[in-house]
DNA sequence: CAGAGGGCGATTTTT
DNA sequence: TCGCCCTCTG
């Protein structure tokens, strides 16, 4: 089992039970170190299936973990607590649901429902949402929930945020009265659990002696905080992670995490894996190379025992059209030389990237795939499907019941639910218990409404679970209105898709012929001293929990040999073969919203190598000079990530420019020599040289450059970052250090220069 | 109650 | 420029 790993990875598979930190580089055997660790803690006795504990942060790689575990042991995995944060903690909930306060039907709101329900919240309570827009509301709360802190622990200095925190408290006691959970209160309440019920705790702490971490540098604060809390009673956490690919800052991750870990609990029990396995030398020494510019690092540097390889290829291209077709004729290429489409991928920073290179492989026909977008369980038809069985579970789920109440149409107007409202508010309870209350027309139809609900509730203990959902998909009208509804194919694939789902779901989770809304009597997986209350829940419970957990895939034309098109954040932990990385320019590759603090152009950096270690044996960087963006031609200079990839491993394609003359910028210099160039359309341009962007912009008596610092009296200071246009007609973006990069007609703008 | 039209924002995203 | 969201109108 481990004698065909690296000294490193044996070392790390076999450390002895304390805590430890694997730094593990890309392509360095991580998963596998990851499962061979605990198939050895198993084989040698040194833990029971059930006394390990893997958390990971996506269901795809908890999966891959349980499937090569299972193909290093031949154990049976089921009940082993092998899963997402999420999923933990919700498994956490569900058996101690008493003592986290909860329902045991609680539900659980994706960030949709959540916003849904933070937007109600406002309107219902007469919050003004200009002042207090939802989408800042819900940021503010999932940020205090992600450090660990309830309302009353968030410091609220100034008015605007005292206000913040009632509303946080708001939508606090507004989930509690709906029991429903958000995905942040999933891991804060499992949290508090083990915090304050020292039964539970101890109990856990006891049975999990080995806890393993995937991914380290993605956790949170809170994350952290439940790993060191359950490993309290003695256990080892085993923590894997590459704080060079930590690229989920924006999220709430904490890279910090790491050397604390290191300091706090695992010191001189590191081990770093460096040997790499994937990518040819250029690929990595270019990798190494440009991640050597961040600072505070913990430090590594990947080897590999392949050849250098072919060095990396570099071209610039005149607009991002050309790019885009640039690239496609090199995949031509490529396909001809008998390469696989679905081991060549094309990765972005940004998704409005894609629309360009997407037309590019349309008009030539070849085959390609977008990853992103909306997920199964996230399309409008299926969640109306999920908003019915959520009634059938919890008929107080107010989210829920507004979703559907009038959805397809039954009469039931703004007006007759503002009233719902206000009765249900006035006696503190759900909009359901509220409907015999009303009185009138609006009173009938919601009275019938409630009647269907109640309707199908009774089905489902009768019904097993994909008969439930089919049973809904007609019964609620939904089915009707979709083949009413000229665009509604789609829709209605989706609908009998779910009902599919469902019956994969049963069969995968062995409900056989159990009602939906019943419980099985056999389904305990409690082990040890009986403090773990049966967490058996009904198929239809499971499907729910099993349909907010895990979104499905976005989009799965499996087995069609496909370019893959994504973005460089979606291809962490994928590999290829040939890997195209476009738009490496400054402000798309450093992205402009990042350049405001250092650490910001560090994760920027880090999210390069990420994109460069996906390759295996070709890698090609490509830019372009102009770019069309939010409806404006744009300039930009080369990514200065490509300056900080030593020559000897790039191969230019295209002639590189001086860097002076690039770094003013790339078209000047072709317009300096008196060149041509060559317009999108075929068309040539005589050489015409944009003032603006050598010399910068005069306007009245002022004199802008790139890189000046100006004040406005509205969005107050900022920088220069972009020319256009000359005398009237100028425009500048401007990258404002508050209120982000706006664009300003210079001949219109009062602004004042600062500096530069 | 649905469809049209104005306004606004526009990195990255899993659960 | 484009797409989404909200509001207004018929």
């Amino acid at each position: 089992m481990i004698s065909s790993l690296n000294p490193e990875q044996q070392a790390a598979v076999t450390l002895p039970p304390r805590h430890a930190l694997v730094l593990a580089g890309a392509g360095s055997g991580k998963t596998r170190v990851l499962t061979t660790r605990m198939a050895w803690l198993i084989q040698t006795g040194q833990a029971s299936p059930f006394g390990l504990l893997a958390v990971t942060f996506t269901n795809k790689s908890a999966r891959e973990m349980l499937t090569r575990l299972t193909a290093l042991l031949p154990i049976n995995t089921r009940g082993m607590w092998v899963g997402t944060f999420h999923g933990l903690c919700n498994r956490l909930l569900r058996a101690h649901h008493r003592d986290a306060g909860l329902i045991q039907t609680f539900q659980i709101l994706d960030t949709a429902d959540q916003l849904a329900a933070i937007k109600r919240m406002i309107k219902g309570a007469g919050i003004d949402d200009e002042k207090f827009p939802p989408r800042d509301v819900q940021r503010f709360i999932n940020g205090a929930k992600e450090e660990g802190l309830r309302p009353h622990n968030v410091a609220a200095d100034d008015p605007h945020r005292r206000r913040l925190v009632e509303i946080y408290q708001m939508y606090q006691d507004q989930c509690e009265r709906e029991g429903v959970v958000d995905f942040a209160e999933l891991l804060l309440r499992a949290f508090e659990l083990l915090q304050r019920n020292a039964p539970v705790r101890e109990h856990y702490q006891r049975r999990f002696q080995h806890i393993l971490v995937d991914e380290f540098q993605d956790t949170n604060t809170l994350q952290y905080r439940w790993l060191t809390l359950l490993a309290g009673g003695g256990a080892s956490i085993f923590a894997v992670g590459d704080d060079d690919q930590s690229i989920y800052a924006f999220r709430g991750a904490n890279v910090g995490n790491m050397a604390d870990f290191e300091r706090d609990y695992a010191q001189g029990n590191v081990i770093r894996l460096e040997q790499n396995y994937r990518s040819y030398g250029h690929i990595l020494d270019s990798a190494n190379a440009l991640i050597a510019h961040n600072t505070a690092r913990l430090g590594k540097n990947l080897w590999t025992q392949q050849g250098e390889g072919e060095p990396v290829r570099v071209t610039e291209q005149a607009s991002d059209l050309l790019e885009a077709r640039w690239i496609i004729d090199e995949i031509k290429a490529l396909i001809d030389d008998g390469r696989l489409r679905r081991e060549i991928a094309i990765l972005y920073r940004s998704n409005a990237q894609s629309r360009i290179i997407e037309h590019a492989l349309f008009s030539s026909a070849i085959p390609y795939k977008v990853y992103g977008g909306l997920r199964f369980f996230e399309r409008q038809e299926v969640k109306h499907a999920l908003a019915y069985l959520r009634l059938m579970d919890n008929p107080h789920d107010d989210t829920s019941w507004l979703r559907v109440v009038n959805f397809p149409a039954r009469g039931i107007g703004a007006r007759t639910l503002e009233q719902l409202a206000d009765l249900a508010r006035e006696q503190n309870t759900s909009l359901f218990r509220a409907v015999p209350l009303m009185t009138g027309k609006g009173g009938t139809n919601l009275a019938r409404f409630a009647e269907l609900i109640q309707q199908m509730a009774h089905e489902a203990q009768v019904l097993t679970l994909p008969e439930l959902v089919e049973h809904v998909v007609h019964h609620s009208g939904l089915r009707a209105h979709y083949q009413n509804d000229r665009e509604g194919v789609d829709r209605l694939e989706n609908l009998q898709e779910l009902v599919n789902a469902a019956a994969a779901f049963v069969a995968e989770e062995n409900f056989d012929n159990l009602p939906a809304g019943r419980i099985a009597d056999d389904r305990d997986v409690s082990v040890g001293d009986g403090m773990e209350e049966s967490s058996a829940m009904s198929p239809l419970a499971a499907f729910l929990t099993h349909a907010s957990l895990e979104a499905g895939d976005n989009q799965a034309q499996a087995g069609q040999d496909a370019v893959q098109l994504m973005t460089v954040h979606a291809a962490k932990g994928l590999e290829f073969d040939s890997v195209f990385i476009t738009g490496v320019e400054e402000g798309l590759f450093p992205h402009e919203n990042s350049l405001l603090e250092a650490s910001g152009v560090e994760e920027e950096r880090r999210l390069m190598y990420v994109a460069i270690t996906r390759a295996r044996e070709r890698l090609y960087l490509t830019l372009a000079q102009s770019r069309m963006l939010h409806g404006q031609t744009r300039y930009a200079m080369r990514s200065r990530f490509l300056d900080e990839i030593p020559e000897e491993h790039l191969k230019w394609l295209t002639p590189r420019e001086g860097r002076a003359a690039v770094r003013e910028n790339t078209w000047s210099g072709a317009f300096r020599r008196g060149e041509a160039y060559n317009r999108p359309d075929g068309g040539t341009v005589a050489p015409r040289m944009p003032r603006s962007l050598t010399t910068g912009v005069t306007v009245g008596d002022q004199h802008f450059r790139i890189g000046a610092g100006v004040r406005h009296a509205k969005f107050g200071e900022g920088t220069v970052i972009g020319l256009s246009g000359m005398g009237q007609d100028a425009q500048a973006q401007i990258q404002f250090r508050d209120v982000g990069s706006k664009t300003l007609a210079l001949g219109v703008a009062k602004l004042d220069i600062i500096a530069g």
